[in-house]
DNA sequence: GCCGATCGCCTACATCTGTAGTCCGAGCGG
DNA sequence: CCGCTCGGACTACAGATGTAGGCGATCGGC
């Protein structure tokens, strides 16, 4: 019964992120959430985009008084693999490490996070 | 004089790939490439989509006698780079060290990955 | 109680994507 | 020589995407 997450694409994504940011909300808190990450969000955009998420699947709603109040109908996690598996099948071709290694090497990683990673690695190791 | 590279879409990354691998190429080269490692592929399939790829600037050809050699306009590592950073973007907003633990928690890695990422890192460590 | 601000629902529409098919000119096998 | 084949150019077409606009019911004010 794995519900196969949906196709979630580039802005809708924007949108999910902010429900998932906190839910339930209304169509216009969301709307709102999107303006001020990015002020050329137009409403109507957001609406219709929250709109698609429904019919997707991603989104659901409860009907309060008159208003909706959506929430996720999948969680971030579910998404996050779902998206990252794509990205590294199309990318990389699936290889992961050579991926791993592509952000370490080419991206900003502070000393910290650098530190923190080695202790994700090493619990890793242990795990198995 | 950055030029941007093109939005390349899931199947196209297929051709790219095919083209980096080994190139110059004529069209029927790329599309054996194609149908070897997923035999679905149809060769029109993969000629329309070179066609595209050489519209948006990610690919170029020499014509060589009468037949078309077709090489990457644009190096994988940009690719890559533009890929990822999009990726990075649109689902961990922009995070590097959540996406990067998001990987090494829940994919297969092997003991030598994960030894060989360590060593990526420690290297990272001293360059800075 | 009427008026404008909201809100959800439906419609619009240019692009981009995925997936091929058609047409035509140029060699190739007979 | 001649039809068959292959490659490139153009055409097709449905579904996804980005970006909104219009319509009709409602609700909060005045």
């Amino acid at each position: 019964m794995k519900k196969p997450v949906p196709r979630i694409s580039d802005t809708e994504w924007e949108v999910m992120r902010a429900v998932w940011s906190g839910h339930p909300a209304t169509a216009g808190e969301i709307a709102d959430r999107l303006a001020q990450s990015d002020p050329s969000w137009h409403p109507k955009t957001a609406r219709t985009l929250i709109g698609r998420l429904v019919e997707k699947g991603a989104l659901a709603y409860d009907v309060e008084g008159r208003s909706f109040l959506y929430r996720p109908a999948v969680t971030e996690q579910e998404c996050i693999a779902a998206a990252s598996e794509s990205f590294l099948d199309r990318v990389f071709g699936g290889a992961l490490k050579p991926m791993l290694a592509h952000f370490v090497e080419h991206e900003d990683l502070s000393p910290e996070e650098v530190k923190e990673l080695e202790k994700i690695l090493a619990r890793r190791k242990n795990r198995r």
